[in-house]
DNA sequence: CTGAAAGCGCTAACAT
DNA sequence: ATGTTAGCGCTTTCAG
């Protein structure tokens, strides 16, 4: 009753194949062929009986058996890390997107933060021959990436790496940090804590940098216990800003290096009683979409995610040789909302 | 500088193949094969010489070439609707979890809340010759399913469909929504709100459903004007959430469709300047990640979806004759957090 | 245990 | 404008 099911099905044993559409339409193989690619003119009468008979078969060509004739897959191969983060998932909608319309489809594996399986990913992708790839910041090293882009065309998202057959888009994360903490700095708040993103992670380090950046253009010396560890997630902002309030040194702001541990950071203050932003202002990084939705509304640094992913799609279907019209990825950008306020 | 790079190169020029390592091991393509299969004994003098050359050549099997001969492609199609939500996209990593190993690999193509979207989506996976089929929640209709299951086996969720290699997996709605409904009517709330989901979806009427299951049992009559139209979104809920407030009717509690809506249900009540759980309580549906970081924590029912996700994956592994342990999905739980409390 | 040979479904010269 | 033919890279009988 619930046992396995025939595993032949698994092969599709029915399968109707283009030498059929051409023995039903009368015609021959390479009639079927033209005509699916467009490849040559063709008589109306025999497209009309190839039409039909596609129709009746409800024939689809096997796009493998294509690839194995034209080297070609139409399949772009997406390395990211974490699909179920609001984050990258934004990014692969933008993906999707950009690949649009163009016949080709990704298909998306994941790293989980962990070199040696970004490796092992990457391999699955090359068994599959994607005709393009695109790495969602990935943890390889730059010469695995050098390596990918002699087999295929690569987009790399977060790194500056040069090298024929490799584009890669890094946004501005330092300055970015910077924005962040300046807005602060101009309300009026000097005591500003810092919950810092993944430890050696560059984006990590990079905001952290323009954290100093805004303190040393204000004049204002940053205190280092303020700052505490945190890892992106909601969890360790949690915990990081609890270890922040037991540590009993004042501070009235906080720059949360992303958005989920700012969400954190936000619960342990409303736990300890704390109003946001009359005790104490609060900035993010990322502006995921439900950051304009917490209570208030979380004022962060917007990175065009979505963008990202557009571009990504857009740069690698040009690079492959197709039309796709250039995308501009905006600059990140403060956006202002009901976590701070004038101290 | 920045055109297109030589389209030549789509194609991965340079690609080693099994004749190759035969060459330069010195044995036939055959042995090679089996090796690489494990089909057939093979003396331990060639097996070192093809390792070797394999490791030496970077060789890749080119899995479309294999799929044409043996008609199985180690793909599994997966139809979602919003790669982006949160909701999915934790099914997602369950699916992604469950095929891990088993040398399958998902390709994810979106329907997009859209009956004719998903048919393409559906038509590209069928060219793609997928071993296997999961759908999370399609528009589709049930004919369309069943002509799928007839081509490959097929995992649906979220709706209940018998067929030979066909299976599906809904879970109860109905009673989440009671569940939900049932605690808000035990603290001793008579006055509940109800924020729809998409009108005539499935899953938002059940839900619904439920809510009337649960007042009919206290013997409590719910006032038709407290349910207002939402339709899963944060956006949407914190409009429901409007109307209700400027409705001027009264009412103690609301129970959201999603905890999307929760979401934006919350952030009117806050801009209202209405604290939730004293003035009103809030419940929601789904459990997402960050909706335990809500201020204060949603309580909320919770829908297993990585479960599910790992469910799917695991019955069709199943259905395509592979071994795969087998899940058992949780059953919907009431998570009681910070926004209900007692009248 | 190993090799030779046929062919999966499609495309692309090359003919006509 | 249309048909014939030779493979793409791999697996798999069938011999030996």
């Amino acid at each position: 009753m619930t046992t396995g099911t025939d595993h032949a099905s698994a092969s599709g044993q029915d399968t109707v194949t283009l030498l059929d559409v051409a023995r039903v339409a009368g015609v021959s193989p390479a009639t079927v062929s033209r005509i699916l690619n467009g490849t040559a003119k063709v008589g109306d009468d025999k497209r009309k009986a190839v039409e039909d008979a596609i129709a009746a078969l409800n024939f689809r060509p096997n796009l493998f058996a294509r690839s194995l004739k034209t080297g070609i897959t139409m399949t772009v191969g997406v390395l990211t890390q974490a699909i179920e983060s609001q984050f990258y998932s934004r990014a692969l909608k933008g993906i999707e997107a950009g690949l649009q319309g163009s016949g080709h489809s990704p298909i998306i594996v994941s790293g989980h933060w962990d070199a040696e399986t970004d490796v092992a990913s990457l391999r699955i992708l090359s068994s599959r021959r994607v005709d393009g790839l695109i790495i969602l910041t990935g943890c390889i090293g730059d010469s695995d990436v050098l390596a990918a882009a002699r087999k295929q065309p690569v987009v790399i998202t977060e790194r500056v790496l040069n090298a024929p057959n490799l584009r890669s888009i890094k946004l501005d994360q330092r300055r970015g940090g910077y924005l962040a903490t300046r807005h602060l700095l101009a309300l009026g708040h000097t005591r500003i804590a810092h919950i810092t993103g993944v430890q050696g992670r560059a984006d990590a380090q990079e905001r952290y940098q323009g954290y100093l950046d805004a303190h040393r253009e204000a004049g204002v010396t940053p205190d280092p216990e303020l700052v505490v560890a945190g890892d992106f997630t909601d969890a360790q902002g949690l915990a990081a800003m609890q270890q922040l309030l037991h540590s009993g040194k004042p501070f009235t702001a906080v720059f949360c290096a992303n958005d989920e541990s700012a969400l954190g950071a936000r619960l342990a203050l409303y736990q300890h009683g704390l109003q946001v932003p009359q005790d104490v202002s609060l900035v993010g990084f990322d502006d995921l979409p439900t950051s304009s939705f917490m209570t208030p509304p979380l004022t962060t640094v917007r990175q065009p995610v979505y963008e990202v992913g557009l571009y990504a799609a857009h740069t690698l279907l040009n690079m492959m040789g197709y039309p796709a019209e250039p995308v501009r990825v905006p600059a990140l950008e403060l956006m202002v909302r009901g976590t701070t306020r004038q101290l």
